[in-house]
DNA sequence: GGATTGGATATTGGATCCACAATGGACGTT
DNA sequence: AACGTCCATTGTGGATCCAATATCCAATCC
């Protein structure tokens, strides 16, 4: 059985990772290798190794020979991120649902009951991340596709870093997950598609200022419209 | 002016990417970064950082205290990674469009032309690979998402992989291509989504044994359908 | 007075060294 | 003779050491 080494590396990087993922490192801020390794008790060694993936994931930009930041995030990396969430997470759910069963939609619902229940607890935007991750991850493994899970595992804690950084509030997502649920278990694969875009745009547009219009050829717009979109000034 | 620095880490990258994504080193092979530092004339440290790397795009498989290895390549990923491409693929082409000039245009009719005039030379294989990957890549940068461009750089690689393991000789690209750019000319989104789905399908199927269909239900059967693709028994 | 260049300092990237885990073979036991 | 255990060997992961590069400041020149 491998997979269960626990390898002073992996600790360092699931830490870190931790802390940018949740804000507690902002964007911009200098990670300092020598003073993680210290205050962690390592060597720079696995320091170095953690943020190797760390960059690999885009969660941090290495300037040779300059330290290493927080990747930045604004409002046009929000977009791109969230554009790619849509035209993933969308594929996800049609290949997903034709392999539901009731005991992965009865796990669902258990996560979404958590959820709601969370909503106004003490660390409600620690549980939010870590319970909403898990409630669409579930549905998404069925695809069975590993790449597709690895791109959105990704994607989502570019997403997480970005949504606490602009501090939106989700308090929407609980409907969202009900219009979900409600179309999976209807077997409605188009009422599923269209629920989750609206869940992954809605949040989107919570970091945007009042006067945001989805601008016209953008890879949002295209996955938008990917997705059953209709532009307002078509309706 | 900082940026354009080169480490030994990035020039063994370099090389390593580039013996797995020719195939090289096959699928399953074992690599000994003591052998490649000594090969190349460094120490380990780059080496290490270098399959770091290769280990986070997925071209390699790091076995805790065992060594790595080339990851393993097969049908099933080979359709996975196709399924993302074509989602992803069509998405930037879709976005692309809208900003597509005539400079650009011609920046493609040259590498198509450069594609058509090598189909038989000495190292066709190898030229193909490089100048396909710019084909496509010189469209999808004016979707001005660095989040796609970076997603199927990756992806890329891995599918490049396995078409040479799979001996897969691309004939029939050049008519692809030529597809392609009749659509982009005429502006038809719809013309040139369909003429990238089917050359990117096109590519897979030519890895798949005769009796090879479409599994219902699977990521590619949905990314199909979604870029406006009708299945064989609907048609 | 401002800009440019040279050197001091700090920090990253690379090389080397060390410890511990994992395989393979030898030996002993049953 | 077969199996299990122990030890030696190999090699990965981590720690430490050294070199190369960028930044900062001061001195010098225009």
């Amino acid at each position: 059985m491998p997979g269960i080494h626990r390898r002073v590396a992996d600790e360092v990087f699931d830490r870190l990772h931790e802390q940018i993922a949740t804000g507690a490192v902002a964007p911009g801020d200098r990670l300092d290798p020598t003073e993680i390794a210290a205050s962690y008790g390592v060597s720079r060694t696995p320091v170095r190794e953690a943020i190797l993936r760390l960059d690999a994931q885009g969660l941090v930009e290495r300037l040779p020979y300059r330290g290493v930041v927080v990747t930045g995030v604004d409002l046009a990396a929000a977009e791109d991120v969230a554009a790619m969430r849509i035209q993933l997470e969308t594929l996800a759910v049609q290949a997903a649902l034709p392999h539901l069963t009731e005991e992965t939609l009865d796990r669902m619902r258990e996560l979404h009951e958590e959820l709601r229940s969370r909503v106004d607890g003490p660390d409600a935007q620690q549980a939010f991340s870590g319970l909403n991750r898990e409630f669409h991850m579930t549905l998404y493994r069925l695809a069975g596709s590993p790449t597709l899970i690895r791109l959105l595992t990704d994607l989502s804690a570019q997403a997480e870093r970005m949504r606490l950084h602009f501090d939106v509030r989700r308090g929407r997502a609980d409907d969202d997950h009900a219009r979900i649920l409600a179309a999976l278990a209807a077997g409605d694969a188009e009422e599923a598609v269209a629920a989750t875009r609206d869940h992954l745009f809605g949040a989107l547009v919570m970091m945007m200022p009042a006067s945001f219009g989805v601008t016209p050829g953008s890879t949002l717009d295209a996955a938008l419209r990917t997705s059953g979109w209709v532009p307002e000034t078509a309706r």
